[in-house]
RNA sequence: GGUCCCGUAGCUCAACUGGAUAGAGCAUCAGCCUUCUAAGCUGAGGGUUACUGGUUCGAGUCCAGUCGGGAUCACCA
């Protein structure tokens, strides 16, 4: 918060003349003055009358009357019960936004920190198309590293393609029975999306197949035990592990596709990486580790083959970490993956972004990680967001009940579309111009509607209602950003304004309410950055957006900004105008989300 | 059954390390475009923060219990 380290400070400094005692620092406690009261920042005394021994009005009092003397920026104060609200002079806050003006990144640090942090994020399977509750991962791990890069961190996005496992090799199987040698040429299919209908179909089948045993009087277990198309499966992965030519070859070609399909997605959705890591080039590096892990004793080979660690102690179970027929399972392979990435950044902390249906898989690995005697294992941090609920409940792949990325997507462009040429504020933009934009406002929707809730919640989505443009909204501040532009670019064109970027106002210059109070609101940006990353969440750019964009607009239908008869006003609220955009422009950014000129 | 998470307005979400009268948006109702973009603005109604107790100057927030929902405890990933 603006002026808090000084105001600390200056309260220190009164409890220790005034009470005669050196306090504890989270004595005292500062916060912005709810709007209902006057002020702009308060300190809370409750915590302090025990020091003051008098009560919590006349303690703020004390404290109140010794800060107004005592510092040069506050303008006056009042206590209300225990709480002292300080009133900051205008001319302060003035001389900040000066000061924040002439920053060239705003809300961006301005030193680097130390250490590199790795952010995992995406992490696809090969056997089927991304759906909503992929794109959640995809937005929040591309705005987690956005954020931690604006607040000073080195950062490197990677993504871990899980692109081998028993599930590949059903995709495979299927097609290899019924695909008739179909391909996305052949069908038209987008590559992810026709893999992802052999996947579909391998469970059709073992439906049909343990249907049969189950008649037969076997539990579902048991069916699934017995089952040919589960042996052949399991057969498949052996081969493939075992190198088989006929075996990788289909698998490479299937993976080709779904690759394609991918990258398509990731375009639209504007995500990146830089490095892109393959289980398949790891999960040997993570099936050696294991076996140095048992001659340190940190696992054990058991009787049937398989390999194990007994976790017990740390009130988890035991967990398998090699089969029995010596193939690799999940948590093999990333525990590979989590050394090689070490060796790759020596990193100083490594987020995973995955759900938290996975919460027990990553205090799995870093407990691993801990007993095998990694000290990076500390650095694991594992960001577990929520799952995408649908009004019919949990999103499944198998049942068909999923939100497709692409498909979703393609609605909202059409949405944006429709909406936008309803409005006709783009009639002369150029078929391709508009198209961009059409891109743009779908993804604003799309990406805040995903980005404003904090990633720990789970949340609800509603196919039928969609994904709303008005009120709070991507869109909306979208709107703000461009309505911001327009009025720039009508003042430009005036004569008697086009000079305001050059013009300087003073710290004395009278503010309105509406002004007093965006400003103050601006210059909480860096602020906001730094805690958004700290807690590694989005919600707090994208609330803070829109706070702004509301701010704004409330200001702009209170005043007149351009066109009026005083011309240092006018050029004040100019200024304050183009900085409110570049603010906006800021925060969009860090989720991802294209400030449009005009819309 | 063990472990963990969640329950805030009709709906979707906020509420900083415990702080003032729990806030926004959507939806509903009533207003505002001869003025800088109405994807906007102004106003109204809407709450026993699931329930019961406890801790204290103060609890949506912490503790215990109850009810309801979810995740996980795979030689799936």
């Amino acid at each position: 918060m603006q002026f808090e380290t000084d105001i600390f400070n200056v309260a220190f400094e009164a409890v220790q003349k005034l009470f005669n005692v050196k306090v504890d620092t989270e004595r005292i406690q500062l916060q912005r003055t709810k709007a209902e009261f006057e002020g702009d920042i308060t300190l809370v005394v409750f915590s302090l009358t025990k020091i003051s021994k008098k009560s919590p009005e006349e303690t703020g009092s004390l404290l109140g009357h010794y800060l107004l003397n005592h510092s040069e920026i506050i303008q006056s104060f009042n206590t209300v019960k225990g709480f002292l609200n300080l009133v900051i002079k205008d001319e302060a806050w003035l001389h900040q936004l000066k000061k924040a003006q002439q920053h060239a990144h705003f809300g961006f640090a301005v030193s680097k920190k130390p250490g590199t942090v790795v952010v995992e994020y995406s992490s696809p399977n090969t056997n089927k198309p991304l759906h909503l509750g992929h794109i959640r991962n995809n937005l929040l791990g591309w705005s987690v590293a956005e954020i931690l890069k604006a607040d000073g961190n080195e950062v490197k996005k990677v993504n871990l393609v899980n692109d081998r496992g028993i599930h590949i090799c059903k995709s495979m199987l299927a097609w290899l029975k019924s695909g008739n040698g179909e391909t996305p040429q052949s069908t038209g299919l987008k590559g992810d999306h026709l893999v992802g209908k052999y996947y579909v179909e391998f469970d059709r089948m073992l439906r049909e197949e343990k249907q049969l045993l189950m008649e037969q009087g076997l539990s579902e277990d048991e069916a699934e035990k017995k089952s040919t198309l589960m042996e052949e499966a399991r057969e498949m992965l052996r081969q493939w592990e075992n190198g088989d030519k006929d075996i990788i070859s289909l698998w490479k070609t299937m993976n080709g596709w779904v690759y394609e399909g991918f990258d398509v997605t990731y375009r639209n959705l504007g995500v990146d990486f830089d490095k892109i890591y393959y289980e398949s080039e790891t999960y040997l590096l993570g099936k050696k580790i294991v076996e140095e892990g048992i001659k340190k004793k940190v696992f054990q080979k058991k009787p049937d083959g398989s390999v194990r660690i007994d976790l017990t102690e740390d009130g988890l179970d035991e967990k398998v970490v090699l089969r029995s027929d010596g193939t690799a399972v999940y948590i093999t392979q990333d525990i590979g993956t989590a050394r090689l990435r070490f060796d790759d950044y020596r990193f100083s902390k490594m987020i995973y972004v995955v759900g938290n249906e996975q919460d027990y898989h990553f205090k799995v690995l870093k407990l691993i990680t801990k007993k095998l005697g990694y000290d990076w294992s500390d650095a694991i941090y594992h960001l577990s967001y929520g799952m995408i609920d649908l009004p019919s409940g949990k999103m499944k792949s198998r049942e068909g009940t999923v939100v497709d990325a692409d498909e979703l997507l393609n609605d909202l462009f059409a949405e944006s579309e429709r909406i936008t040429k309803e409005l006709g504020k783009i009639d002369d933009f150029g078929s391709e111009e508009a198209k961009q934009l059409y891109r743009s406002i779908g993804l604003g929707a799309l990406k805040y509607f995903l980005l404003r809730v904090d990633p720990e919640k789970r949340m609800l989505f509603n196919p039928a209602e969609s994904i709303d443009f008005n009120g709070d909204t991507g869109p909306f501040i979208q709107y703000t950003f461009a309505r911001i532009q327009s009025v720039l670019r009508k003042a430009r064109m005036t004569e008697a304004l086009c000079e305001y970027e050059n013009r300087q106002f003073s710290n004395q210059h009278v503010i309105n309410k509406e002004e007093r109070e965006l400003i103050i609101h601006l210059l909480q940006f860096p602020y906001v950055v730094h805690e958004a990353a700290e807690k590694l969440s989005p919600a707090l750019i994208a609330h803070y957006a829109f706070s702004t964009a509301r701010l704004f607009n409330h200001f702009y239908h209170h005043h007149s900004i351009a066109d009026i008869e005083n011309s240092d006003t006018s050029a004040f609220r100019l200024k304050l105008t183009a900085f409110t955009g570049k603010v906006i422009r800021s925060a969009l950014q860090m989720m991802g989300i294209h400030a449009p000129e005009r819309m």
